[in-house]
DNA sequence: TATGAATGAGGTTTCATTCAT
DNA sequence: TATGAATGAAACCTCATTCAT
């Protein structure tokens, strides 16, 4: 009923051929993010992507919704690197490889990390995605490992997905700074604290 | 007779003018940076000061000039916070305090953690007027600590300074996001991990 | 059936619509130069097109740009014009006759002559239009009239071409300032000097 | 009952202050118009002569004020200059040396000729203060010349001053026009044409 | 009378967004 | 559906000019 009374008929071609400038787009969007920033002008992504600017507001009526497609894209990688749990690591071991996973890609997405906190339009819809799709995987992470008694159980999981993604900004701008270090340190302070060893 | 025995001085009163506008615009600039970012217009921040655009360009050439001075002129309290160590606390206990406090500061003049990784003009010196001056406090306070065997010597200040700082990225835009546990986290983890209390 | 077969051509309607709004912008600016002199606003000649401001930019990036080629333009009718030499005329008759269609070009013109010596952007670049269209015309026809014996061989094409750009300059604003009497004393000086009253 | 009713008593010396203070804005001024062309910041002036905005606009309340000031100041200089006709040269000797006395002045004045066209403030004024004093010299000089039957009786004054200023003009941005010869181009001109090949 | 701080109009340029083709 | 030309608001920065001291 849906695509029956359409025009001449569209053809699985012309489908598919919006699908690719579609996949152009966040490809070009994701490159140019990083080399400007999220605020590069839309005209800088058409370029990229080899396509005229009309055709990006027609595929991504709003910066948001261009920002958030980029990165939900970029997500879905993210959310499943869970769920190969590697046998016989402890908990804790599982949560810190996630962990520098997730580091991995706020740092090599270039700019990321930085993005997440741009007061601009689409930031609440990315940062609401990443809360969708991450937030899940790192509180299950964390309650295995507390449940194992590696970990302290009192801190939350929202706290500490926005720590790890702090910790990794200004990666590229200070050259010197050891974002890596940081999050060794923020993970040892994870750990249940020695109180009582017995 | 007249002007005769005064210095060069051309009218004490006119002096002591411009430097109260030149307060005003630090203020302004402060406030404006918060509200609106490090990027924010120009006019905004002299409309906000009450004084006119030129006034701006007149005391802060650049936008650098005035991002830095802006800054600068907030610092120097917190350099000299450490100065006062309240006797019988433990060396930690001093450097929590004092990183509390560096949190206070980023927290209360809300946006300037952010502000610290704008890649805009003035980005740079920003940063090293932050290192310039907090750096050595810093510092001063970890090796204090570690001497004292209450924390790892293996800690950069200044990855712990910027770690700091990133930390309170967001306060304001996520308000359930609570920096505070996290900082402590980052502390907690700084502490010599329970080798052996015993 | 349908796209296949053309070109890679975008519409040729649009691409003359474009083309319209290049001459509209030629001509206003043409016309903006006289009035209000070679540094006028680009919102005059936006206005005086009936453009919006970002349209100049578009077609001339910069202010050069758009000098040039609105005096490139008027100049080619001008670079042809020494090619009817109109049969029976003695080599300094097409000489004199062409100096004055160039003085006739520059004081129609309004204002060029005098914008040939702005010390603005764009400057160098008319300047050089003039001499690379201009210079060759004017060069043969010195040295046509040279070699017939009518006119002296030691004057510069380069200083003459300037003398009577010069000579044009404040037609406009002195009225009662009569250049062409002056255009014909430069040429008188450029017979050969009474060879031999005797 | 002019200057008795002023306040304490101006006192000679301040009177001489303040014409020393005129005299630093005209140099002062004459040498930035050089520098930066006619339309110089203000700013600049004042700074150039030691002397606040405000003085510049005491003395010279308009542009054209200062404009005017600066060059009657060095006209004085020319108009005298052709008093001392140095007894045994023929008239147009005597023209042609003072011509070229007028070239060197416009030319060594580095940008007058141009700034004799601006179409800024103070621009009539300026011309006015040439025609004034310069005008009544050179019409007298050519009037000699062809009373004695060296040139002709046509050319009128006025045009051929303007007509030496112009060719003056671009000296400095064209360094490889050669205005002099232009000028003596026009000389030559001048001179009674051949007078009859018959 | 001299000063120079303050003002703000006015120029430049950039881009997000619309819309005719 | 895709294009990219056109628009114009908005930011920047520079002085001429005023005026309190």
């Amino acid at each position: 009923m849906s695509t029956a009374d359409m025009p001449p008929a569209p053809s699985g071609r012309q489908r598919s051929d919006v699908r690719r400038n579609e996949q152009k787009l966040l490809d070009a969007a994701a490159s140019v993010f990083v080399r400007m920033g999220i605020d590069a002008p839309v005209r800088e992504i058409a370029a990229e992507a080899g396509l005229g600017m009309g055709t990006v507001y027609r595929h991504f009526p709003t910066r948001a919704d261009l920002v958030v497609a980029v990165f939900r894209h970029q997500l879905d990688a993210l959310a499943v690197a869970a769920d190969n749990p590697a046998a016989a690591d402890t908990p804790y071991e599982v949560l810190r490889r996630w962990v520098h996973r997730f580091a991995d890609f706020l740092v090599t997405k270039h700019g990321l990390a930085e993005a997440l906190h741009s007061d601009q339009a689409g930031f609440e819809a990315l940062h609401n995605e990443f809360v969708e799709r991450l937030l899940p995987v790192l509180d299950q992470l964390l309650k295995d490992s507390a449940s194992a008694g590696c970990t302290r159980a009192d801190v939350r999981a929202y706290d500490f997905m926005l720590a790890i993604g702090n910790l990794c900004i200004g990666v590229e701008t200070f050259p010197d700074y050891q974002a890596r270090r940081m999050i060794d340190l923020l993970l040892a302070g994870l750990t249940r604290t020695a109180p009582a060893p017995s």
